[in-house]
RNA sequence: GCCCAUGUGGCGGAAUUGGUAGACGCGCCAGACUCAAAAUCUGGUAUUCGCAAGGAUGUGAAGGUUCGAUUCCUUUCGUGGGCACCA
């Protein structure tokens, strides 16, 4: 009997979807478990082997959590609003809608192969309206809601028209326009209008104005985590700056909320990093200057309010209001000129920009304390959207004022002494301070609050917390996304009712854009005429709560009963690549806070625990075609040469000798022949290129597989073997490919799909090998050979319980101690393996398991049954096929996992390592519960030992029991 | 430029708390089976000196702490990823 996996994996997969075996119930005595995968969107390239890494080691926990006795909720859905379906809809005609679901059928069928436990039905899609009724239902709640800084939540917005109506509002400062100020009374005679201009000022989910990053091919505006080096991430258009009506969350709100929130989950110290970077919460304070022969004052931020002495010139953002007032007539034409060139320039480029650029605007600013008059320049490394867009620019402390002024010749004032050599800045916050007027002889840090003080005492400044952080933009000019349910009267928002939702999509004719960079809705008559919103959601909204949507996706009450969600609370474990770090996160962490504030469910955090799974890169495989100079005939298609990577890498050395070779057997088969003269100056040239890793086996090209690629290019080809011979049918010599680890990309012919790997050696082996690659934290590189070897495991373990002879040879026999310790070290090391997610160890572990029980002979029901049931979360298939074939009745699915005995492992002896001044020497067998002043007598007894002594006395012995023992001499 | 991660045999990787470096697998070499090949099985495989016993070297490099360092510290180089010249 053989292990034939095909039929194998098909009989249970059917028999498990027919059982409805993986069904979860919201009930359940059993305690909870909830393992999510982050929300793939299905594109239409299908997967490679890259893609299931994280899903195989979910599916694993999940599995492995329902053996351990948790009702474990583990779903899947898609993400399925987007670009792609599109950009793919302008391109070819076909409604999104329609591209979609073929994606997602294909992506479906690609998963099942590979057998995941998902509860599919609890499948959701975001661009389903039962969907994103929900998702319209809570951008309403946010509408509806602000954020209260006093008790640092959200509340409704009626509750903030309350306390304007009793006190204006003095208390509660506009976060959208810090200039609207007003009492009771002046509330009240607001009109309706401006009540609602005000309001806006204040809602969670509110519209404005912004420079956005305006795509005009795709037309829309990307976020910036969807700008890639100043093109579109999805397409790679050129994106530009533009001022359009927006949709916007107010997250910066929150900002000290997913801060703190940090410290009570379990993500990766880089990743709660680079949160906190995003976030950049910064201390420092602004500073009002006057402008020298103007009423105008230009106000800036700093975190280094100790360097006030030592402030050579100002910066503003090119941008700045300031600029055209108080720009001089001399300087005129020098910043206009300088602007035109800003204003030609995408963020990302003037982000990157290493070469500086300035300009003067014949401005002075007055420093406060000592009426120094600072020139004020412009330049495009200050950006207008931070701080106050605006810097003081202090050279001897800051390395990029420092070299803006080396650059435009603008003296430097030392406020550090020694600390600053005149050649590089210095960013010290220890240096006594110098030149510094009033605080002279103080150091830099004790500073800080003293100039603070005598800011806010002057009234020319106060103490500031600023963020780096900027509101999300939440709307899109594009038709794929979720209409907003908001109507436009008059120039003002007004939401939907809840029984108006959802609010469908419409159909449209044309996917293109609107009238000046509107979206395509508003290219549709009647929905223009019910004044509806025009814009559509981005992304990421269908996103930022979809997990708590999998809990009761059938709910049409609810986004989701909150007894349900109390009962599945957190995602116990979310796993998924770096690139969500700042956004998705993110946004779903502020979602969950806003629902969290409103009362909507019951905890403030959606992810306790974050897995980052690494990337698989892809391993290139390249074949050396050979051209030549002065070697006219080796550069038309009738002679095409490849050469084994031997011959390149020889020739890559230059010896003349490898020419000459190389020449003399491409002289024997040229139709016409080269002279010894032309052999001498003749040159080679290798080029390598790509080729398809699906036909190489390892480094061996497959050459007749070869020959039909790419209908038939390379069909007359010749072929330098590794042993300088050319390629015949009877060749025994290889063609070997060269290689290289570089991204998987179909254009690098590096791509490997899981299908082909599953059909050729079962989703058991190919789930476990993607786990035996390395950490799934870790980039890695792919490689199809290494493959084998675990499915060579799987079918030794067959073997244990079935021989391809004899057939059954699995027996009822007791087992020996030998075997049970077997056993229990291999339940140790999978139970701690697979909680610490250090799958690919447990893969090993599983090998020397069966390695083990092989070279025992032990076929043993007692001993193997366990085996099986651990290796469920791994490879189900044959776990349940082995399982059955026990005689077993019940779904190895809902076994029990095996408890861990140390008496069976526990040793007697311990074999300990001998180390003469810490080099290991020799070993000894030693009782476990040997002492020191027992084991130093047996140790100077050895004969190695007494050996490395040569005679002397040891200096000292240290023994660590149950570890080694060390002799110092 | 800044930030993060990472560097161990021919390759992927292991060594969980400072304690026997290289588990497991690939590849390679040899052998068994076979007319032969494939498949399978068995053994070997860090480098180096040596017939061997046994040495020496070895975790990117250089220092340091320690009885003992892949592990901790300092400096430095390479690779991968991220970024916002963020005041």
């Amino acid at each position: 009997m053989e292990y034939n996996f095909r039929e194998i994996e098909k009989k249970w997969q059917t028999q498990w979807k027919e059982s409805n075996a993986y069904k979860v119930s919201n009930i359940s005595d059993k305690p909870k478990y909830y393992v999510l995968d982050m929300f793939p969107y299905p594109s239409g390239a299908g997967l490679h082997v890259g893609h299931p890494l994280g899903y195989i080691a979910s599916d694993i926990f999940a599995r492995f959590k329902r053996l351990k006795g948790f009702n474990v909720l583990h779903p899947m859905g898609y993400d399925a609003f987007g670009l792609p379906a599109e950009q793919y809809a302008i391109e070819h005609g076909i409604h999104p809608a329609i591209s979609t679901e073929n994606n997602i059928n294909n992506f479906r069928a690609q998963l099942d192969k590979i057998g995941f436990c998902f509860d599919w039905d609890r499948e959701v899609k975001t661009c389903d309206p039962k969907y994103y009724k929900w998702t319209q239902w809570i951008f309403l709640q946010l509408f509806n809601s602000y954020f209260n800084r006093h008790t640092q939540k959200a509340e409704s917005i009626d509750s903030l028209i309350k306390i304007f109506e009793a006190e204006g509002n003095v208390n509660h400062p506009c976060p959208g326009d810090a200039t609207i100020e007003f009492e009771k009374d002046l509330w009240k005679s607001f009109t309706d209008e401006y009540q609602q201009v005000v309001l806006m000022h204040y809602r969670l989910a509110f519209c404005g104005y912004g420079e956005v990053n305006w795509c005009e091919a795709l037309g829309t505006v990307l976020a910036n985590d969807e700008v890639v080096n100043g093109v579109s991430e999805r397409g790679g258009h050129p994106v530009v700056k533009k001022k359009l009506r927006q949709w916007y969350l107010r997250i910066t709100e929150y900002a000290d909320r997913l801060l703190q929130g940090l410290q009570t989950v379990d993500f990766s110290d880089a990743m709660k990093e680079m949160q906190t970077n995003w976030i950049g919460k910064s201390t420092g304070a602004e500073i009002t200057f006057d402008i020298q022969n103007t009423n105008q004052k230009l106000t800036v931020y700093t975190t280094r309010p100790d360097t006030i002495f030592g402030v050579d010139f100002m910066v503003v953002a090119p941008e700045h209001e300031l600029v055209k007032h108080i720009t001089t007539a001399e300087q005129k034409n020098e910043v206009e000129k300088y602007l035109h060139y800003v204003n030609s320039r995408s963020e990302r480029e003037r982000m990157a920009e290493k070469k500086i650029t300035g300009c003067f605007t014949g401005a002075y600013a007055i420093n406060p304390f000592n009426a120094k008059p600072i020139p004020v320049w412009i330049s495009e490394y200050v950006l207008a959207g931070y701080g106050t867009g605006a810097i003081m620019a202090v050279p001897c402390g800051d390395e990029r004022d420092f070299k803006f002024a080396k650059h435009f010749n603008i003296p430097i004032t030392n406020i550090i002494g020694d600390y600053f050599n005149g050649e590089e800045a210095n960013a010290t916050k220890e240096a006594t301070l110098t030149n510094s007027d009033f605080l002279n002889g103080i150091v830099m840090k004790d500073a800080i609050e003293l100039v603070v003080n005598q800011l806010e005492t002057l009234g020319i400044g106060k103490k500031k917390i600023n963020y780096r952080m900027r509101d999300a933009a939440f709307s899109r000019q594009r038709y794929w996304g979720e209409p907003f349910p908001i109507k436009w009267k008059d120039g003002t928002a007004y939401p939907l009712s809840e029984n108006e939702l959802p609010l469908l999509l419409p159909e449209v004719d044309t996917y293109s854009p609107g009238p000046e960079g509107e979206g395509p809705l508003a290219n549709i008559p009647e929905w223009v005429a019910k004044e509806l919103e025009t814009n559509t959601m981005p992304g990421y909204a269908g996103s930022s709560w979809y997990f708590l949507r999998y809990m009761d996706p059938h709910n049409d009450a609810r986004f989701c009963d909150r007894k349900v969600s109390d009962y599945w609370n957190q995602v116990d474990l979310y796993i998924g690549g770096t690139e969500h770090a700042v956004g998705h996160l993110l946004y779903s962490r502020m979602w969950t806070k806003a629902l969290y504030d409103l009362g909507f469910i019951g905890y403030d955090e959606p992810f306790k625990k974050l897995l980052n799974q690494g990337m698989i890169q892809g391993s290139s495989r390249f074949v050396y075609r050979l051209t030549g100079v002065l070697v006219p005939d080796l550069n038309d298609n009738n002679n095409t040469f490849f050469s084994s990577k031997n011959h390149f890498d020889k020739y890559q050395n230059k010896v003349a000798e490898n020419k000459r070779e190389l020449f003399e057997l491409i002289n024997s088969v040229l139709p016409s022949k080269y002279s010894k003269e032309l052999i001498e100056i003749g040159e080679f040239i290798l080029t390598p290129l790509h080729v398809d890793v699906n036909i190489v086996d390892g480094y061996e090209l497959n050459i007749e597989e070869f020959k039909k690629w790419r209908n038939s290019e390379y069909a007359n080809a010749e072929f330098i073997l590794e042993d300088g011979s050319l390629y015949n049918s009877e060749s025994t010599s290889k063609y070997i490919c060269g290689a290289e680890v570089e991204k998987m990309s179909k254009s690098k012919f590096n791509t490997v799909n899981p299908d082909d790997l599953v059909a050729k050696y079962g989703a058991d082996t190919f789930r476990m090998y993607e786990m035996f690659l390395g950490p799934v934290e870790q980039s890695k590189p792919w490689d199809t050979k290494g493959i084998e070897g675990v499915h060579r495991f799987l079918k030794k373990l067959w073997r244990l319980f079935f021989d391809e002879l004899k057939g059954k040879v699995w027996n009822e026999e007791k087992a020996t101690t030998e075997e049970l310790k077997v056993l229990h070290k291999t339940i140790k090391k999978i139970e701690d393996d697979t909680e610490r997610f250090s799958f690919n160890t447990a893969v090993s572990a599983f090998m020397v398991c069966v390695n083990e029980l092989a070279d025992l002979k032990c076929n043993k029901r007692e001993v193997l049954e366990p085996v099986l049931i651990m290796l469920v979360p791994y490879a189900p298939h044959i776990a349940e096929e082995l399982w059955k074939a026990l005689g077993n009745t019940g779904s190895i699915l809902d076994a029990t996992f095996p408890t861990f005995e140390s008496k069976y492992v526990a040793e007697s002896t311990k074999e300990y390592p001998v180390s003469i001044n810490g080099k290991l020497r020799t070993t000894l067998s030693l009782d476990i519960n040997i002492s020191q002043p027992e084991v130093e007598p047996i140790v100077l007894a050895n004969e190695t030992v007494q050996k490395w002594l040569e005679g002397k006395a040891p200096k000292k012995i240290i023994f660590v029991k149950g570890k080694m023992i060390n002799v110092v001499i």
